[in-house]
DNA sequence: TGAAATGTTGGGGCG
DNA sequence: ACGCCCCAACATTTC
């Protein structure tokens, strides 16, 4: 008896075993399973990953393979084009199916289309077939009464609440039917994703790539800060939020796993569990917004900003990605995430909104930053977060909604503790100057070993000045509309 | 998922 | 006792 033509699974963003649905059906069809990533950043132009996510693919890919090792199975790593890629192995291997997850972003939603249609059109007559696992909801099972996308988070979120408990998780297969002859293979490292000059050490130390360590986040956050995330959820200076993010955006876990741990392990009807879940409804919101409005992640959704008069300053856009503005909560932000890979998001708002505002740099150039420095860089999240701030996207936060810097950290950093980690020179200053340290007296300056202009920058722009000339800014743009 | 300016109210000091 | 003023506290509006 003929050996049964194996299945291969195109492992991308899903990387994981566990309620991994094209992972599951090809397993199910009794036959050898080849599972196989294929490297081919090229294709995601303009947007290939940056340099902190092509670390936490690196090591994301190193346990996907130690876990499938587990099982009975390898991963089969290449690069290149990958219609080649999975055209060479389905020669190489006979296998007769395809199948993967699906991804929502406008060049891989284009590069799957054409993968799936070459495949099938052949005259070898592989057949490919994809599933959801990122999302909740995908993009066109949610529209409005009028039969469109929706724009505005509150009424997207009810519409898919209302369509009911998501379908309960996935089973890891136990094991993976190994072929007869594996396939060659690239090792992990032979794909270069490992920085050249070792700035990773904050990265290594703080996260654990991978399928294991995404469970264990959720249950960290699970067994503590979900009880009280309705309020520290703000508080940048302690451990409130899930820090699911890059385990998310990698498919280490799923939205449809975290959904239903959360609802098992809390009261559904409390405020934490809820604010929590709105914050899962705002990724998938996010992905609504890219896959019906894909020219975002460039483009302002509201055309009007495409007159907004942006400035130009490299020194300004340097001392913003450096953690050098002169306010600390900026700046306390900013290193976070240079160390970390990661910022808390009431501060990537403040950062964010500094930017834009204070600065008045195109909010593009923010997302470019936090595309190449963020674990959890996200296409969709990103457009969505950026425009948000800028206020030229869907549901945007008006204009004229300006983050005072000073009261930002006052408020959501009251101890202090979170700028006097990530800007350690100012630790010394007492509460009452910590975020406006200009303010401070000579003689409390010079006791707390502070030297302004010379440990710690002076501000780069005045508060109300800059809120004067933001406000002007947008003036102008309403001018230029009806002249 | 703001901040600042402006408006209103009411208690208390004081002539 | 009464009216006036001050201003903190809160509410509203404006950017």
């Amino acid at each position: 008896m003929p050996t049964p033509a194996p299945v291969l699974h195109w492992f991308r963003r899903d990387l994981r075993l566990a309620d991994n649905p094209a992972l599951c059906h090809a397993v199910e069809q009794g036959r050898p399973v080849i599972p196989v990533f294929i490297h081919a950043p090229g294709e995601e132009a303009p947007w290939a990953p940056g340099g902190a996510s092509r670390w936490w693919l690196h090591h994301a890919l190193e346990r996907l393979a130690e876990d499938l090792a587990k099982r009975g199975s390898r991963l089969v790593i290449r690069q290149g084009d990958t219609l080649d890629a999975i055209r060479a192995l389905c020669a190489e291997t006979g296998a007769s199916l395809v199948t993967w997850n699906r991804l929502y972003d406008p060049a891989t939603v284009a590069r799957d289309t054409a993968v799936k249609t070459a495949l099938r059109e052949r005259e070898s007559g592989v057949e490919a077939v994809s599933f959801n696992a990122a999302l909740l909801h995908e993009p066109w099972t949610i529209a409005t009464g009028q039969g469109g996308p929706y724009k505005v988070f509150t009424p997207f979120w009810k519409r898919c609440l209302a369509e009911g408990t998501p379908p309960e998780p996935l089973a890891a297969p136990r094991k993976l039917a190994p072929p007869t002859r594996w396939p060659e293979s690239l090792s992990v490292g032979a794909l270069g994703l490992l920085p050249t000059i070792r700035w990773d050490g904050g990265l290594a130390q703080a996260w654990a790539p991978g399928e294991k360590g995404a469970h264990g986040a959720l249950r960290q956050f699970l067994d503590g800060p979900v009880g009280t995330y309705d309020t520290d959820r703000d508080r940048p200076g302690i451990v409130g939020t899930s820090r699911l993010s890059p385990h998310l955006h990698f498919g280490e876990i799923g939205p449809r796993q975290v959904w239903h741990a959360v609802r098992q392990k809390t009261d559904p009807r409390s405020k934490d569990a809820q604010r929590f879940l709105a914050e899962v409804g705002w990724r998938e919101f996010a992905h609504h917004l890219l896959f019906h409005f894909p020219t975002t992640p460039e483009a302002p959704l509201r055309p009007e900003f495409a007159r907004f008069p942006w400035r130009r300053s490299a020194t300004d856009l340097e001392a913003w990605h450096r953690g050098r503005t002169g306010y600390p909560i900026v700046d306390a932000g900013m290193r976070e995430l240079w160390t970390t890979g990661w910022m808390h998001n009431r501060v990537r708002m403040i950062v964010a909104s500094f930017l834009v505002k204070h600065l008045l740099l195109p909010w593009q150039e923010g997302a470019r930053w936090f595309w190449d420095t963020l674990v959890d860089a996200d296409l969709a999240n990103n457009t969505l977060g950026w425009q948000w701030t800028a206020g030229c996207g869907a549901d945007a936060s008006p204009y004229f909604r300006i983050f005072n810097p000073i009261l930002q950290g006052a408020k959501f950093d009251p101890s202090g503790a979170y700028v006097r980690r990530w800007v350690p020179e100012l630790s010394g200053l007492p509460d009452a100057v910590l975020f406006r340290p200009w303010e401070a007296p000579p003689s409390t300056l010079a006791s707390a070993g502070v030297r302004l202009g010379v440990d710690y920058p002076l501000p780069i722009v005045d508060h109300a000045t800059a809120r004067a000339r933001a406000l002007g800014a947008l003036e102008r743009m309403g001018q230029a509309r009806s002249a």
